[in-house]
RNA sequence: GGUUCCGUGGCCGAGUGGCUAGGCAGUGCUCUGCAAAAGCAUCUACAUCAGUUCGAAUCUGAUCGGAACCUCCA
């Protein structure tokens, strides 16, 4: 526990691993931007939840008492700023012809199940916009009152203008306003409701067919996307919290703007760290739904997509992902996800092996190198590749071990276990994979027939029985293993 | 065009001034009736050019190539 003082966080906004301080030890305040339920999760998506995870998961191994708040996104979520600017759920209702919350309820449940696969935790509290309709327009008047909104025609914007001649625009994405008004100028003259291109609405004005809309001092309407985030990580965390988590793709405008609004309406700076998780890619190009280069998590785990060769479970995508540093690219590869899958079998069955240790009276090795050094990595900024390498270096040991090449005490082989469930199961959040088919005993109980026959022959010298037993089923995809004295079986289609 | 980042061995990916991760594949060996599986060992490297330095994959500059954001996106 003496390492929990030690963990690092890169922060985007300054660009540098910092030392991490929660405000209120031992509680710590974690916000992650959540979905916007209109459509499938797609694997992209899962990498950015899963980064997360591992965050909440270390921060709560460490001994913290973590609040991990993460949103759904069920309404506010425009295609653009201009004034025909459309929700993304009503859209897709309209495509679908049914109500926008049962878009919102089927895309909501097609989330968890999907991050239900990959073994995330749930957060602790996970808030929708639309349960902080009124919040929202709380905020918005503070803003409003403040100097930093402005009312046109039932909408309100952010005056961005105004904003940042008290305040600094842009300091967490590295923008320049002023730069971005030469290149922009032009689509100024549209004839806009905003004063300023770099405006943004945090009420938006409903049409007569909006099927979702609310009452506002300022009309009916919506409130505007960035808002949401800034009213519940505030309600649920307060005006200062720890840790705001999210993909890179959000940082401008969204997190820029979820600052500019906590600024505008509290006058503090709401983030203390932020943490930008890198994008999955496909031959280099960002993963995304319109260039069509995208796996549904369904697809992925059953292979049924041209880009795949085979099938991968979830523990498989987990576990390539996290061999990649978060702050990375990491580019899908049918190479790699094999990789990763036999990667993670090696270090799943060096547990097992672990488990069935025998111990001396003295250790040959020493433990505490794994132990330290895999803390170390994850103290520093998550390196969960690194933690992992260092796993594996164990992994070597444990055979080496298991081989009578070296030797390991009781006190040791007991705090080895120890560790290895910590970092694979809880912090890492791997699980072994049910092993063969089912839990089905019958199945079992057969192979157990058949590997006996197989055996008897062996016994008996009668190779091209035992050997015929083991082609047929190798058809089958059950592939028979030898070992010194008993055999194994293992179905992969 | 602006902002930010990257280019590491056959592949995936750490490292960020000297001690040159790890996984997969390859090769050799052990085990084995054979094969598979498993284990052990091991090879191939830092985009290019110039500079700083006793010393650079690691710092600086230039060049080439790639990506993300600047418009909805995790």
């Amino acid at each position: 526990m003496s390492e929990s003082n030690n963990l690092y966080i890169y922060n985007s906004l300054r660009k540098t691993k910092e030392l991490f301080k929660p405000l209120n030890p031992p509680f710590v305040g974690l916000y992650v931007c959540g979905p916007t339920v209109y459509s499938d999760v797609h694997l992209g998506n899962v990498r950015s939840f899963l980064t997360f995870d591992v965050v909440y998961r270390y921060l709560t191994y460490l001994g913290y008492n973590v609040r991990y708040v993460r949103n759904i996104t069920d309404v506010g979520h425009l295609l653009n700023d201009s004034d025909d600017g459309d929700d993304k759920i009503e859209k897709r209702a309209r495509l679908e012809k049914i109500e926008p919350m049962e878009i919102v309820q089927k895309y909501t449940n097609g989330f968890r199940d999907t991050v239900n696969q990959f073994n995330l935790i749930p957060p602790s509290i996970e808030p929708t916009a639309t349960g902080h309709i009124i919040e929202q327009i709380e905020m918005i008047e503070r803003i409003i009152n403040n100097g930093f909104a402005y009312e046109v025609n039932g909408s309100v914007y952010f005056d961005v203008k105004k904003y940042s001649e008290k305040y600094n625009y842009g300091e967490l994405s590295g923008r320049k306003i002023e730069e971005q008004l030469e290149q922009t100028r032009e689509s100024l003259e549209g004839g806009q409701e905003k004063r300023f291109f770099a405006d943004f609405a945090i009420w938006k004005k409903a049409s007569t067919e909006t099927i979702m809309k609310w009452d506002s001092p300022w009309g009916i309407g919506v409130p505007g996307w960035h808002l949401e985030c800034s009213v519940m990580s505030t309600k649920y965390l307060g005006q200062k919290f720890d840790i705001h988590g999210g993909g890179m793709d959000l940082k401008f405008p969204h997190h820029e703007c979820e600052i500019a609004q906590s600024v505008a309406a509290d006058g503090k700076a709401p983030v203390r760290y932020w943490m930008h998780g890198n994008m999955l890619t496909v031959n280099g190009t960002k993963m995304s739904k319109s260039l069509n280069n995208s796996f549904l998590p369904h697809e992925l785990i059953s292979g049924d997509h041209p880009l795949l060769e085979k099938g991968y479970t979830a523990m498989t995508v987990r576990f390539f992902f996290l061999q990649a540093n978060y702050k990375s690219t990491v580019d899908f590869s049918n190479e790699a996800l094999k990789a990763a899958e036999k990667g993670l079998k090696r270090l799943m069955s060096g547990i097992e092996t672990l488990n069935q240790l025998e111990t001396s009276e003295n250790s040959t090795i020493d433990i505490n190198l794994i132990i330290s050094k895999s803390t170390q990595s994850l103290n520093d900024d998550f390196n969960t590749p690194m933690a992992i390498a260092h796993l594996f270096d164990g992994v070597k040991m444990i055979n080496s071990i298991n081989v009578e090449k070296d030797t390991i005490s009781v006190s040791d082989l007991e705090q080895l276990k120890k560790h290895y469930s910590s970092f694979v199961f809880d912090i890492l959040g791997l699980t072994s994979e049910e092993n063969n088919s089912s839990d089905d005993e019958l199945p079992n109980d057969l192979m157990e027939i058949i590997i006996n026959l197989r055996n008897q022959s062996k016994e008996n010298k009668d190779w091209s029985t035992a050997d015929l037993i083991r082609d047929k089923l190798k058809k089958l995809s059950i592939y028979i293993k030898d070992a010194k004295d008993s055999s194994t079986w293992e179905y992969e289609k």
